[in-house]
DNA sequence: TATATTACTTGTATATTGCAAGCAAAAATA
DNA sequence: TATTTTTGCTTGCAATATACAAGTAATATA
């Protein structure tokens, strides 16, 4: 799938790449959420459908966004995990995030108001540091997981 | 035009409202490259077609991101600019354009590399300043000559 | 008065997204 | 071991968004 871009402006070809309904929340999920799995994805709050999942995955990957595996001691579940390339977007999604907080809340008042909220106001390159530094440990556990054989499987929090 | 969010995750809020090929587009034609009227967007490089134009307008005026004016010495153009909701984005504009700048060159090497771009690079905040105050400037000298009357109208260079 | 400019609208075609169902491989359960 | 469930998809079709081409009304210019 060969991308064109309308121009040369640098800021209309990262939305050549990313201005759609769905890539950035998909790697919010993965960054913020821990969202690993095809199934993880489609119980998010976002409830995408499993035919633009599956397409934008894809895309994702091409991009080199995103990585897919299969874990050896899990032949189930497909594993994706975000390149050094997607979490160099974390600015991008934390100036979203506070931008909507300052305003949007007036016209969507359920928007979420939580301590990571608080901390993302207050102090955005702490709350990019904690969220990188999250998604690396986790990325590792999972990574370290997959050398384990079956009989540890039973170490596995659900 | 009502917006459904998906749900109250701040993140996915933003981009429900900005989430498309073109919103952003056209803020930063606005903010960036001084577009005012309908004109100026149609010439621009991105080549977007008049409908689209039209009803992202729109969307952008009810969302209170842009204004729209008539000035009393021309009744033909109309004049759009941008809010200070909508200048509060240039911080996703500029991580837009900065992640660009260091992940898609390689596979779209023609995007621009001028001093704007050399400036963003080394110093995101001085771009910031600069690029809203040029764009507070601009915006004044168009209200300002809206004031004049006919006579004077051999002052404004096209 | 005739021509051009500006800001649009109106078809119609294509692409993207959404919904529902189905399906094969692996794993869990009976 | 046989059956059911889970996971990661695909397929078909409807709805929405975007693209292209043409047309129009209100200024403005020659």
């Amino acid at each position: 799938m060969e991308t064109k871009y309308r121009c040369n402006c640098p800021f209309t070809s990262a939305l050549d790449v990313l201005g759609d309904k769905w890539m950035l929340v998909i790697i919010k999920q993965m960054l913020i959420e821990n969202k690993e799995t095809f199934k993880d994805f489609t119980e998010s709050d976002e409830a995408i459908a499993t035919n633009i999942l599956s397409s934008k995955l894809k895309q994702l990957e091409e991009f080199g966004l995103i990585t897919k595996s299969k874990l050896p001691n899990n032949k189930k579940s497909v594993y994706y995990h975000l390149t050094d390339k997607a979490l160099d977007l974390t600015p991008i999604i934390l100036e979203l995030g506070i931008w909507s907080d300052k305003h949007l809340r007036e016209v969507h008042p359920t928007i979420v108001n939580n301590e990571g909220m608080q901390l993302l106001r207050t102090d955005k390159a702490q709350f990019g540091r904690v969220t990188e530094e999250k998604y690396r440990e986790k990325l590792a556990t999972t990574m370290a997981i997959s050398n384990w054989g079956d009989s540890d499987k039973s170490k596995i929090k659900t």
